[in-house]
RNA sequence: GGCCCGUUCGUCUAGGGGUUAGGACGCAUCCCUUUCACGGAUGAAACACGGGUUCGAUUCCCGUACGGGCUACCA
């Protein structure tokens, strides 16, 4: 029988949940509802030293904003397998049990190495010409654990409040084979893995244990995460193995990661591009630094989430614009590419921008209205509609429909010089000057009749150039469709602006 | 350095033993347009290299190069 499906998010407030974060958060959510299973936020907060105020609380956040909801867990409300958070489940002895398992199987062992003695047998190593310095089953012999000293000193140390860790013991020389649903057959032999710590001496298990445990126990049944992992899984493995759970792990997926844009890399939380790199906005109180989120950018969640979902996978046809019911019904992890992918800003820009179109000029007008009140512009909702109709095809996002539109809204002061110095002549104010008699004359003001008199006015007063009527009433090159605005405008704006610029130039 | 993973247009990618190697972003040109755009059309642009295997490799195998990741009592 199989097992149900059952994906978990699992990062650690350490900061902001970054939008690699939040594609593998995307890719596992996919999965599991294309599959009718389980999506879980687990919070591993191991690290007390990393905690950071407010991350954890942006992390849902963030996942709320993207449409990516878990169905189980911190923030969304526990289910059966509470708490979610592993620094209680900790309170719980759940990690210490396994531990004790390990230890009394002799899979683990304790060592009692402070820092200092572990710094110094790397340094040793390294004078030895040992390039990649672990402690592992050949070095563990020289140091201070359980495995090199008498069983009753061990129990000395331990009573005497000496701090200790978990290590596991890894075999010398032994092949391990593991499969990956991306990758395929993985193999790696164990003297290229260390002894991994699984206790520290703070009595918090580390990532290594603490995420098997938590996977077992709430029954995960795909472990989604980052390519940074690959390297670590062979630890994970024999830890399966050695608690008899190997037949019960879940499956593996190693996500290729996601790169900068110019250059090599890894995508950092400080890109250059342009763009976010945070779903929403965050601020570091410790560092004090600020990032700018997609969503205060002006994006839409499902633009952001179309554009991360093919950022590595792709539906295996040539569709790009997919609604997340579409996402979820498409996906695959068998159609999850291997290689890194650089993050193209252009291209998300694009994918906003298709968003954008899909959307009614009322709904733009709807979120354009509280940006133009920031600015301290009030104006009735059919003028904001009509102005989102007019704007929207030049934009890539909500929030530049002001800067692409501002003469909409203020009168110009100025007039595009290019454009004067190339069309602008001596006849220019009295034909214009005529025009705008013209246009006082008109009852009807819209768009049809403005464009029928500009047309007439110039068989009478001679030919008038548009973009210089454009200038005259807007103060800029380019904009939206000229009868348009001036019908928006209205009459009495027109003529007044009109006159303002006849009376400068 | 060692180990692991990867490599198709500038970028995201489809494809897969015999194809004019397909699409998208971006770019260029043209059409539409008395303004500004949208739009439409067209174009430039890729299988990293070297060996095999094969009648035939971009596709399969092995090397090399290059790129990336990991190498903590961090995740």
């Amino acid at each position: 029988m199989e097992k149900r499906v059952r994906l978990r998010f699992a990062p650690s407030p350490t900061g902001g949940l970054h939008m690699g974060g939040v594609r593998t958060a995307l890719f596992s959510y996919l999965f599991a509802k294309k599959h009718g299973g389980d999506f879980v936020l687990r919070i591993e907060d191991t690290d007390q030293t990393r905690y950071v105020n407010g991350a954890e609380e942006y992390i849902i956040n963030s996942l709320k904003w993207c449409g990516i909801e878990p169905n189980e867990g911190v923030g969304f409300g526990d289910g059966p397998y509470a708490p979610y958070r592993q620094s209680e489940r900790k309170e719980l002895g759940i990690y210490k049990k396994y531990a004790d398992q390990l230890l009394a199987s002799g899979h683990a062992y304790i060592a009692f190495d402070t820092s200092e003695e572990l710094d110094e047998m790397r340094k040793r190593l390294e004078a030895a010409k040992v390039v990649a310095p672990q402690y592992n089953a050949v070095t563990r012999q020289n140091m201070r654990n359980s495995l090199t000293l008498p069983e009753n000193e061990v129990k000395k140390l331990i009573e005497s409040g000496l701090p200790y860790v978990v290590r596991l013991k890894v075999p010398r020389n032994e092949e391990i084979r593991f499969h990956d649903i991306i990758r395929g057959w993985v193999t790696v032999n164990s003297s290229q893995v260390d002894d991994k710590v699984l206790l520290k001496s703070d009595g918090m298990p580390t990532y290594h244990l603490a995420h098997i445990v938590d996977d077992i126990e709430m029954k995960i049944s795909h472990a989604v995460r980052g390519e940074e992992w690959l390297p670590s899984a062979p630890s994970h493995i024999l830890i399966y193995r050695y608690l008899g759970l190997e037949h019960d792990m879940p499956k593996l997926a190693h996500l290729p990661l996601i790169l900068k844009p110019d250059g090599n890399g890894k995508l950092s939380k400080r890109d250059k591009s342009g763009l976010p790199m945070f779903p929403l906005d965050w601020f570091d109180e410790r560092t004090g630094e600020k990032y700018v989120g997609y969503r205060e950018s002006g994006f839409t969640p499902d633009a952001f989430i179309n554009m991360l979902a093919l950022l590595g996978w792709n539906p295996g046809d040539n569709r790009e614009i997919m609604s997340k019911e579409e996402l979820i019904s498409n996906f695959s992890f068998e159609r999850v590419n291997k290689s890194g992918a650089k993050f193209d800003p252009e291209k998300t820009k694009w994918f906003n921008q298709q968003y954008l179109r899909m959307k009614t000029d009322e709904q733009l007008a709807d979120a354009v209205i509280p940006l133009l009140e920031a600015k301290g512009i009030h104006k009735e909702k059919a003028f904001v509609v009509e102005f989102c109709r007019l704007i929207k095809e030049k934009a890539h996002f909500i929030t530049e429909f002001f800067d692409l539109g501002s003469y909409f809204f203020i009168s110009p002061n100025s007039y595009d010089e290019k454009v004067m110095t190339k069309k602008w002549n001596h006849e220019s104010k009295e034909l214009f000057t005529k025009l705008a008699v013209k246009f006082e004359s008109i009852s009807n003001w819209d768009s049809q009749t403005l464009h029928d008199c500009f047309q007439t006015a110039q068989t009478e007063i001679g030919k008038l150039d548009m973009q210089v009527l454009r200038v005259l009433t807007t103060g800029v090159a380019g904009g939206a469709q000229l009868f348009d605005l001036l019908a928006l405008l209205g009459k009495e704006e027109v003529i007044a602006r009109l006159n303002a610029s006849l009376s400068i130039l």
